[in-house]
DNA sequence: GTAATAGTGTCTATAAGACAGTATCAA
DNA sequence: TTGATACTGTCTTATAGACACTATTAC
């Protein structure tokens, strides 16, 4: 049998950070690009991985130790000079989770917006197509909510939707289209502070499990 | 080095058949799935693909002798239970061309709302996922353009998207919203017929060459 | 009281659908 | 003339943005 293509996954790990943006990245720090950050990613472990979101999900947990709320397949990139050990293919999925503390010394976060180095392979390519993907997704549905914790107010929201975009919103038209498409549901409890406080809420069950993620599922 | 995993490439060729939406479908001749209709597919040739999308054209070259104007990739199915002979993924494209005569013995054009067979491994899901693609790019983009020839009128434009989505459209609104979206221009010469000739119309060039195909090339 | 954010009502501009009207061919 | 499809103008309805107004907290 001729020789087989090589198979790996990349994850683009996108998270708010100083209120940007921002994907994970690793350090390399074997051939080929030895030394340049990269998306993380890994090969298939086919006794190990059930299918390729599995693998994802590995790759996740053992280079930034986080599980993330929503996971899904973005594009797969594939070529014979893509990789410099052979014609390879790389299934790309994006990731969005909540703020958290980046723990391993070889990850950083950066602005997807302000990257001061090019990536290893088609990685840059790979990241703007993820950033592409959750902007045109964000104005129809509810895709920054995973980028909240579970509970938050709809002004949290809108300012993590702004983020997302780069741009103001309305807040009348933000708030009704909220009310129309049905995916939140009020939670127990306020945020308070220096003013009016306001009222808590999540996604639904429903939109939480259903609908954003294509063929693979949410974890 | 651990197994690597078998690598594929399946596609999805759309086309109308008797007003149908059908789908290029080809019977198999050895195992796994010895008998049973599938997607035509088939593994990636290192020395002669320079990426997935190039397979996924030689196997409709071979497979059908069909070069279709229209070529996008769809998803990329994976696991280690979709095929007996190991954890495989295949890559799946869609594609779209004009009324055909399918040449080859082995292979049929099915209406996609109506097969009368499940197909082999995964492809039914796959295929339905290609539908709801097209089905939902239609209502915001030129796609169904690429079912008909070079040359059509406006009225056999809206006899392809309304065969598409399966509902019929205003027509008024039909012909505003194009006309606002500018991927159409005047095509020399008119439809004669037992009534008010119908002016011609293509694609314009940058519609036909950009915007609908990320990362791929149309071809 | 002020400052700050929460939350709502309403006016207006824009886009989409409904529908009817005129146009131009063959027979 | 009739019948068929091409093409257009206009009315109505639905949607989205602008903007202002009230509400409720801390200080």
């Amino acid at each position: 049998m001729e020789q087989r293509p090589i198979l790996s996954v990349d994850v683009v790990l996108l998270t708010l950070k100083a209120e940007r943006l921002s994907a994970l990245l690793v350090r390399r720090e074997s051939e080929p690009y030895a030394g340049r950050l990269a998306l993380p990613g890994g090969f298939v472990h086919v006794d190990e991985d059930k299918d390729a979101a599995s693998t994802a999900l590995r790759v996740l947990r053992e280079k930034a130790g986080v599980s993330p709320p929503y996971l899904e397949q973005l594009y797969t990139v594939s070529g014979a000079t893509r990789d410099p050990r052979g014609w390879s293919a790389a299934i790309a999925y994006y990731a969005l989770v909540p703020q958290f503390e980046s723990s391993t010394a070889h990850a950083t976060l950066g602005d997807v917006d302000a990257l001061d180095e090019r990536l290893a392979f088609d990685h840059d390519a790979v990241l703007q197509l993820a950033v592409k993907r959750v902007r045109d997704k964000t104005s129809y549905s509810a895709l920054p909510c995973y980028l909240l914790p579970e509970r938050f107010t709809l002004g949290e929201l809108q300012r993590t939707y702004e983020q997302v975009l780069g741009e103001r919103l309305n807040k009348a038209s933000f708030r009704r289209k909220l009310a129309e498409q049905d995916f939140l549901e009020k939670a127990a409890g306020q945020r308070a502070g220096a003013h009016r406080p306001a009222q808590l809420y999540r996604m639904r069950r429903r939109a939480r499990s259903s609908g954003l993620v294509i063929f693979d599922r949410t974890v």
